[in-house]
DNA sequence: CCATCATTCAATCTATCAATTGAATTGATG
DNA sequence: CATCAATTCAATTGATAGATTGAATGATGG
């Protein structure tokens, strides 16, 4: 009775589909490390540690849904979100999870609850500050990602020789450091470290994905 | 190498989880079903035509996802959603799938073509309008979902009614209708009835949940 | 305190999905 | 056109999820 027709069904059953798509840690790990930018199979299989076919796979489900688009450049195939609705249902899969699960809060408090401490920064406050001058501003995301795009005038900086870089920095501007986004741990370590040497260091809120998708300036290679 | 730590993955296995729990055609049915308010599980296995332990179980899984929660009155388990940023990432979900999903497009201009020739009114049109008058605003949900809450001053009119009911209405002014939500068919129907009656008929463009999450006023029993 | 009723649990079967492996295909480059 | 590397396909196995049935739970209301 009522209104089981059939086209609602239909319709149930694709976003059920997208859903599922979504419902693997390989596929999100994937949608996020896509949410920087293009990737080849072959960097995405290298950083998610697993093998080519398996990443292969799950890369092929996510376009069979939908999510993700190709185009071949060279000997590569290189992998993209077909869309910036993409990261707003993960940003919203995300708020979910946050606000309702239990689990999911103790994680974010126990290895993110420096969060609050590290005092981040918003975007329109990073837009305000870089017009004003006085802040340095780090990407500690791996050299590749960097290449790929980055905030305009951002410093490349990996963790890995973050101590190194360091020395370099003036010591009378604030830093600010970014890096993948919301669960992205770089830019807390880079924070932590920076603070212990003294410097006033602070973490951009999201990272540059988010950047990305609100529209703002992106520097390439 | 480079940022595969553990609480990363431990998070994306929780948000694959609650992912998961929006794969299943039941389920997110469910959950747009307790978009209109509370719901017992009898309520909601009638609606779905489905057996009350299938129902239950679904309902089960939604919860400990977090995206339902209960409680208890009189004999009744009462299910509602935990918080509105359910309908939110539902709302995420099907933007998604009706940009990037070709089955889903035809779907829609398929069977939920008449959309824009029926010309929806916006919620804040039609907030506008009914300051004015002159604007008769029919529910045609069924009854017991109107009892749990309607736009203020809407007449209730099931569409197994509707030609009866026609017939009471005043023929000079326009006649807005609304219902679940963008899915829900029943607006669509009544609207079409309307018109070929002669009627100067309009849909809103979403249901009531949306309107109720948008914070505008509710009335209820 | 007991009978009743809505809901949940437990156990089973079936179907579907994920990971893995090795082979096949594709397109670029010499 | 041949070769090579990158990617995709195909087939298998093991694991997981959904539907169904019947019984158990637990709160209510007399």
């Amino acid at each position: 009775m009522s209104s089981s027709d059939s086209p609602k069904r239909q319709l149930l059953a694709q976003f059920a589909a997208l859903a599922r798509a979504l419902g693997h840690e390989h596929r999100l790990e994937l949608l996020e490390h896509l949410g920087q930018g293009e990737r080849s199979v072959e960097a995405l299989a290298t950083r998610c540690g697993q093998p080519f076919a398996n990443i292969s796979q799950h890369l092929q489900q996510l376009r069979r849904s939908g999510l993700v688009a190709t185009r071949r450049n060279g000997k590569r195939v290189l992998y993209r979100l077909t869309d910036d609705a993409v990261p707003a249902l993960l940003a919203a899969l995300r708020q979910v999870a946050e606000r309702n699960i239990a689990e999911v809060r103790h994680i974010v408090a126990r290895d993110f609850g420096a969060r609050d401490g590290l005092e981040p920064v918003s975007r329109d406050e990073l837009l305000a500050r870089l017009r004003e001058g006085g802040v340095v501003l780090l990407d500690v995301r791996p050299p590749d990602e960097y290449a790929a795009g980055h905030l305009p005038g951002a410093l490349n900086v990996p963790p890995d020789r973050l101590d190194a870089a360091i020395a370099a920095l003036p010591r009378d501007r604030e830093v600010v450091a970014y890096c993948r986004g919301p669960y992205c741990v770089l830019s807390f370590e880079a924070v932590e470290a920076l603070r212990r040497q003294g410097f006033r260091a602070r973490r951009l809120e999201d990272g540059f994905p988010e950047w990305k998708a609100a529209g703002l300036a992106v520097e390439a290679a």
